[in-house]
DNA sequence: CATGAATGAGCTTTCATTCAT
DNA sequence: AATGAATGAAAGCTCATTCAT
């Protein structure tokens, strides 16, 4: 419906709709940048331009606020996860499947993602119970891969799949360290880098004692 | 009991003195169930047994606590540095030493070390900064062996350096997220296992392009 | 369905109307539960079923909204010392019709008149003054049965009419502490023992140097 | 020991010392004036003195106020009903004592009495639970007395002693309603008649439908 | 009429820090 | 050294009320 000249006001395009999820954004980004803990209520509401109080029609405290955030995050992990268990093939390539995907969407959504992976210890009760089992059904995802990349013999017997799941996830969860947008290389290159140095460290890690005999004879 | 001139009270002898270290000890155990934002003072002292404002005969401010925590771990970290640097040997098997130190220091120090590596941004002005640059060196050090290692060819010209970096580093930063101590493994295991995946990484990691069989010696 | 002009919508027969009431009524029962201080305007509006904004289309504020709970008790009260006042006979006998009356209206409606009896310290300015006298008045009409009945002989001299009131007074205000809708007796029943009690304690407490015979019967 | 002139300052007779008891007794006033729920810390704050911050050194929450300011008042009752118990005689007469010292004790101390007995439904959970408990037993031990009034035929059988029991808290516990500190009656004055006011109602209830048969002339 | 967003003031509580004793 | 009281600022949250739509 067109509106009319003389309508109070031609609304301002932004502003309505949506604040609800401009909250979360605003959230998103205090809580990252600050720290949950350190981050208050305030800082998001400045953000978003409202008063304080007023930020508590959208939430119904600061802990719901941080848990909103993990929903849509373990949701969209959940789903790279469904996607690769789709996939066949062998487990070593499913792996770097899903490492490719996984570090293309942290990229794409570092703030957020970087919060579930970092500061999920500030939840409570039962919330807190709820996000625990979740990171711990995707860990035993990868674990899984793992343990079948190494029955297919794409990994080293002699080495202990949990602690290269820790080491591949700590390597992952690392990003938010470094990677700031802009940067020179796209999220898709990064994404395959990773992806790639996760099956360099599953098929190239041998047991210290072995001979060193896959590289051929001669070397190093 | 008489009460000699000069002194007090006979003191419990090995009770006294190092009040200090006590209250950094309390510190670091608190900072690292908590967080340095969530923890107060009054649990650092609740922890120390004292109240409160007797602390500040001992820190003269929050952050000043953390700040001290940080500087021990900050001189250990050079030390394993300084030590791999006074070795000679390819760049490969010295990044290996390195590893294997680091991560046994680390889990040795757990919670002082991970305070270290992720707590450092809740200090302010110079504070801030000194830590930082702390941190770049280090991150540097890793860089010019990982960079060494490659000209050496035990890393794949292909290989982003950086990223390698970045990935590996991360990889040891997790192990806070899992590790507890009396687990199965001894640290000493643990920390061989993930230098040699250090190793892996490294060493394992081709190029996409790369033809999946592994490149017969010399080639590079 | 066309809309009729000047008629918004086809209302529902019954539903429309009486929100205003609807609103009272529910306000009594939120105030009665959580005491008017503690009540908030949200749980009204939750009672009716609207939004709290919505409220202020029947209510100027809340103490506007007390305020009317309090008028229609007081008009009520009148009415009952009215139709009392217009009977003859003894005062103590109309004082036991007085409060079986009374005792009867506040059982029948519990939650108003307590709220009409204990919150009205929560009024202010005008409004206060208005409760305030309202009250008054009531208590000189009782006042003025019991001191006649005194000089009826129906009370002992020696009795404090003022304390006696208050007693009697206060012992009906206790009302809501105990009653239970749906209790075993009717209020019919326990509007008869209350102003049974009323005319006891009024005719049997004898000033304590009194000797403890009764005075014979037929004396006064 | 004697204080030397030049020591820093004599310090202000009142201030130090019992900072606790002074909140205390400053949270009974502003309960008691205002209501629970409207009164705030803040009040309190201004009452002691001190900042509203301050306060929680000597509390742990509002409502901890409140239970402490009530747990002295159950103490001193429950000390009133053992001293009656402990003495012998009919039992109207132990309710004459009874109510004498309870009136007497709760004159003296209206203003947290009177708390303890109107504002203890704004406690939770735990503290609930007790309060309500013993406000129970406090009501047996009454109920108990009237029973045994009863029973020696100093209250009509037909008299539901229940509701008596009802009726007299319920006129004792409107006390406060009109009780000012130096009233023309002292407060053993007005004691003397409550507790006669008492006995009064028990002693002076007929069932209606009886015959005035009570005080056959000259008898009892 | 009703909604729902927003306000602004104020509430209870927390906490790092200070300081006289 | 240690205490314990106090501060002052700020935190998270609530709530009566308003108002454009």
């Amino acid at each position: 419906m067109p509106r009319m000249a003389g309508s109070k006001r031609e609304r301002p395009p932004t502003q309505r709709r949506n604040r609800e999820a401009e909250v979360v954004e605003a959230a998103i980004d205090v809580f990252w940048r600050k720290g949950y803990s350190a981050a208050t209520i305030q800082d998001v509401a400045d953000h978003v331009g409202v008063l304080k109080g007023s930020l508590y029609h959208y939430i119904s405290s600061k802990e719901d606020l941080l848990f909103t955030i993990f929903d849509e995050s373990h949701r969209q992990a959940q789903e790279i996860a469904a996607s690769v268990r789709a996939a066949d093939g062998p487990a070593i390539e499913q792996l770097r499947t899903y490492f490719e995907r996984y570090v293309r969407w942290y990229l794409d959504n570092v703030e957020r993602v970087s919060l579930y992976l970092n500061e999920w210890r500030f939840l409570t009760g039962e919330r807190y119970d709820t996000v625990v089992e979740q990171r711990r059904v995707n860990e035993r995802f990868v674990r899984g891969l793992v343990e079948a990349a190494q029955a297919e013999g794409d990994v080293y017997p002699d080495v202990d799949a949990k602690y290269a799941c820790f080491y591949i996830l700590g390597a992952v969860n690392g990003i938010p360290t470094w990677y700031r947008r802009r940067g020179r290389q796209s999220p898709a290159q990064i994404a395959r880098a990773y992806a790639d140095m996760v099956v360099g460290t599953l098929r190239g890690t041998e047991p210290r004692s072995a001979p060193r005999r896959r590289a051929p004879a001669g070397t190093v």
